[in-house]
DNA sequence: GCCGAAAGTTAGTTGACACTTACGTAAGTA
DNA sequence: TACTTACGTAAGTGTCAACTAACTTTCGGC
């Protein structure tokens, strides 16, 4: 799966998104991230957090029995950095450009 | 349901990330959204336009008997502030801030 | 009013996914 | 070695969503 795809099926769940914020300035063993969500069981949690890993929005790391796991800051950037390239003023200009040639084949049609 | 989750859950879908280029700047008919779909029915087309209409992510004008879809930039320019705001650099003070008053605390008791 | 074009809607199917329970595994400890 | 802790993983379940096929609605021309 491309990488702004699963980015973007990661960040889609709620409790996912809820995750990151509790990672995204300290890292945290997973058992206390589960702590923090009473509603579900820490085997889901363990889930939510292998998509987030492959989707590279977490980063593991092992100490001892325990895994720690912090928010990978540079994967937020890369999908605000895709926002702006695929759906900004780039991608505008490139849509013009491509408007304008169908008209100038209009022209040379009609 | 929450504005940013329906448009994180609308951007998860490659197919309705690529309608929303089609008609990112130009507005088009149904029809020929779908035409640019030959593998999916007109019908599957419809419905993605629904659910882009619901996060907001296209505007929908009627003509006559078609219905003409242009992107809202201004719905994709909020999940950019999103980004910025929920994970950026103000939630990072927020989380250093509650970092410092947990080792105050720390430091009342110990 | 009747017909056809453009589009939405509904019913039903299939696949994905969030979840639970149960089990497996690796690292530390007595 | 046996036990515990901190996890991940497998299997099964219910719900949701993407899709097709068939139907309905809305508008314009005759």
């Amino acid at each position: 799966m491309l990488l702004v795809d699963s980015t973007f099926k990661a960040l889609a769940e709620p409790r996912r998104r809820e995750i990151l914020t509790h990672v995204w300035s300290r890292e945290l063993p997973a058992a206390q991230i589960a702590a923090r969500f009473p509603d579900v069981t820490r085997s889901a949690i363990s889930q939510h957090l292998g998509v987030l890993r492959d989707a590279q929005l977490v980063v593991e790391r092992r100490d001892g029995v325990r895994r720690l796991y912090r928010a990978n800051h540079a994967q937020m950037t890369r999908l605000r950095h895709f926002l702006d390239e695929y759906w900004g003023d780039s991608l505008e200009r490139l849509r013009l450009l491509a408007e304008s040639a169908e008209r100038e084949k209009g022209n040379v049609n009609g």
